[in-house]
DNA sequence: ATAATAGTTGACCGATCAGTCAAGGCGAAT
DNA sequence: ATTCGCCTTGACTGATCGGTCAACTATTAT
């Protein structure tokens, strides 16, 4: 066997990074390769199209983040509990970035699926399979938080689309806004989505 | 005085028309200009940059739109059933797009927005001044309600913006899984979003 | 050591990109 | 009817776009 390259990954990160960062439609091929260090022909070795090495950039996300979902979204956290971890983190994530890049950049996800989702059907249903698989955490959060009393949520599935949407409506409005607070804000809602009995604030 | 032209208003309604079918990015200016049936010289005659020319798109749009926001939005129509005709207002007119270009649109303000808000800030400022306009009508309509009792709202403004942006994820989310079914169904989170008391019972 | 193969390179392609410009056409006020 | 100036025209630019290709390198199993 021959040698082995991570450049695979490398292109993939810079392509996903870039495209985070920007967008699709300005994240040339060019400029895919000058961040990962590649030629144009290496590109092409491994991908067939730019088209191709999105969707490819976008399930590798996926997968490096899974383990953290995982964790976040844990049956051993309090089921409410698990979003407001989550929404910590994302949020602790886009502040962080925001430090190095100067902007919140919302979610990748929504970004460049909005962008493609009517001009090409391979990015579209990945980001499809992928935005499934996220909701899936929201659902069974919200399915053990029924079971306990903690909310009432008969259709947990349309219950966490619901949520689902709302917060990544909330993540476009910090782009566009450049405004991280409003990640902070989302928190009640969240709990008014999710339909929570109105609770006092208590001292911890 | 020489002729006028109605070409300006040719050109910004192809340009919106282009870029909330497809997206800013794959947007051409010769492909505006062969849908307004203008030459690139008359372009630049009235715009001096692509950016330019969408952001005055964007408040040709807001123009076009205002009259039936005020209509929706009279302080006449009792403020919960406000919304109530704007959503139906919204999803009939993104069904009837998606008989003639096959896909549910979305929101262009914020397509747009989130994909050129951290490279441009000439339409990022216009993408937010208009989002503001829009929003007022809900903080009205949220006020309102909370002075006949049939919310509790006691930050109008923040409840406006958070509704507002729970409803353009949606939207967002519409128009990337192309289903309008979406739109249907959050009728509902946004009566959960305003706090309407209905069969549950909120302890105070 | 060498062969087989995974990966790399840089030159190249035609198309399209946003934007420019000088010249001319054409409507309205005089 | 002339003139003023809004508007249009079409040919042009240099840069960049996504994508191709044949030749080349480097690694590793044998």
């Amino acid at each position: 066997m021959p040698r082995v390259s991570d450049m695979k990954n490398r292109l993939t990160d810079a392509a996903l990074d870039l495209m985070w960062e920007n967008s699709y439609g300005t994240t040339s091929v060019d400029a895919i390769c000058e961040r990962a260090g590649a030629k144009k022909g290496s590109f092409y070795y491994f991908f067939k199209s730019k088209s191709e090495l999105t969707a490819a950039a976008l399930e590798a996300e996926w997968n490096k983040n899974k383990a953290n979902m995982d964790a976040l979204f844990s049956p051993t956290v309090p089921p409410l509990e698990r979003f407001d971890r989550y929404f910590d983190y994302v949020h602790d994530r886009l502040a962080e970035r925001q430090k190095t890049c100067g902007s919140i950049l919302g979610c990748p996800i929504l970004s460049i699926g909005s962008e493609v989702s009517t001009q090409d059907q391979g990015v579209r249903v990945t980001v499809d399979r992928i935005w499934d698989r996220k909701i899936k955490y929201f659902e069974s959060a919200i399915r053990d938080a029924h079971a306990q009393g903690l909310i009432v949520a008969p259709d947990p599935e349309a219950k966490a689309r619901a949520l689902f949407a709302c917060y990544h409506g909330t993540l476009a409005q910090a782009r566009i806004q450049n405004d991280v607070e409003l990640l902070r804000d989302f928190k009640q809602v969240a709990m008014d989505v999710l339909g929570v009995k109105h609770t006092q604030a208590v001292s911890s």
